[in-house]
DNA sequence: CGAGTAGTTGACGATTGTCAAGATGGGTGG
DNA sequence: CCACCCATCTTGACAATCGTCAACTACTCG
């Protein structure tokens, strides 16, 4: 709240329309005119460090946060110090979402490093949502995204083997980054394997284990958190190819 | 389209404001006078029967559906003939929202038993939403609902054993009979052993043995597909006592 | 009443978690 | 700038849960 902080502020102003994420992210489908209006409530890149906290489970919920740069995980504490983790965020994504209904945030969200998070004040957007469609539509369209995105983790939880969970995860990281630009073959996870496994459900042995695995069979290479995709196709083999989850599925 | 429709129709007809589900579905937190207005778009209570579809996978996406009466399963169909069973609806419960995204179902909708099921043209609604903000909030939190539970279900998917996933799941639709004024402790099971297994991520042989063992144990007696929970906190005791799942998860 | 589907039970095995030990590397302080 | 330390990761051995296969029973529906 003092001068320097909003200078640092305005340094990192950036606004909505000049956004390179704005066809990710709300503005998406909106007049530049109405882009002006959204951007007149989104306080803007709040710069956040490894193991900031975005929000925390059991906070008042006000705000819907973008990732603007960096990355983001969300997870549910358990009571005994334990934790789940939901999610990981890339830039563009919105968070927050499942607070909506509680009014009351039943997750946390932590920054994996140095990460711009842009924060929206939820009345302020819902109420200017009713007087711009083409928003109100978006936001509908983003929440119903959500549950489509949880339904397809549901399917990879419930039915996949360790392997193919772990390909749908490198895979789905590749496409994201796709969408932004940047390369789908060569990236950082800015997760441990800890977290990986928790949000594949599986142990991080087995997750080490996968990563060798992949490795030897030419899939990949991995150096601690540096991947590199050397066979993209034959990752996406391993999802589609039948297994004891097909199996299983079968109608008898 | 014919008269005798139209009279089946008529005869079917419960406004949204004599309904006894007005708390649970859409109109909660509506004044009468919109509650009249959402009355006006609403297609009411079209009967079906068991295995008939109230949406099916591909078909391009209009309206959001409400269980009046009876129960609904909502499944991903997979190429080979297999299937992903995304959920069980009870009255009250809306279903179609991921659709909303990608203008498209990508789930299959069947009723599991007789039931009646209201339609809800979504552009209509959507349209209504922008003019009485109360419905506008009631659907933002619908959704993100929608995400909660999903959320709920993954952590059910990737860290719980055999046995707490299905006393989750029993204990799950015995809440939501009680909020419907339905008994708690004794009900009939609409979906088959196969269907609950699916829906778990679990075998039917392993659903199978489990109920045995639950009655075993004195937590529920079961007789086809007739529950009767014997031991209601048992059951719960099940999903908050130490098992595999809370090693796991326990940090490091 | 017969046939087929759904459910149950048993035996077995595979995938994956657990425990344990060792390797690797980044960060910190002298 | 180097050395140490600790967290993270890897690898191996073993065990348990849960899926698979198979046989049998019991409903349900023509």
């Amino acid at each position: 709240m003092t001068a320097s902080k909003v200078i640092s502020f305005e340094a990192l102003r950036v606004a909505c329309k000049n956004c390179s994420l704005a066809t990710l992210c709300l503005p998406m489908g909106l007049t530049s005119d109405d882009v002006e209006r959204l951007d007149g409530i989104v306080k803007r890149a709040r710069p956040l460090h490894r193991g900031d906290y975005v929000f925390r489970n059991g906070e008042r919920f006000h705000s819907l946060y973008v990732v603007k740069t960096g990355s983001v995980k969300t997870y549910a504490p358990s009571p005994e110090g334990g934790e789940h983790v939901l999610g990981f965020h890339l830039p563009g994504e919105l968070i927050g979402l499942d607070a909506i209904e509680k009014e009351v945030h039943t997750c946390s969200a932590k920054v994996l490093e140095t990460s711009a998070i842009c924060e929206v004040p939820f009345s302020r957007l819902e109420t200017l949502s009713s007087t711009i469609p083409s928003l109100q539509h978006q936001l509908y369209r983003l929440l119903s995204k959500e549950i489509g995105h949880d339904t397809e983790l549901l399917l990879l939880l419930g039915k996949k083997s360790a392997e193919e969970r772990l390909a749908a995860f490198l895979l789905s990281i590749s496409k994201r980054l796709r969408k932004r630009g940047l390369s789908p073959t060569d990236f950082y996870l800015s997760m441990s394997r800890y977290e990986i496994g928790n949000y594949l459900g599986l142990a991080v042995e087995t997750v080490s284990r996968l990563f060798t695995r992949f490795q030897d069979d030419g899939l990949l290479k991995v150096d601690r958190k540096h991947i590199e995709l050397r066979d993209p196709e034959a990752m996406e083999a391993v999802l589609t190819r039948a297994t004891m989850s097909d199996r299983q599925q079968r109608v008898r």
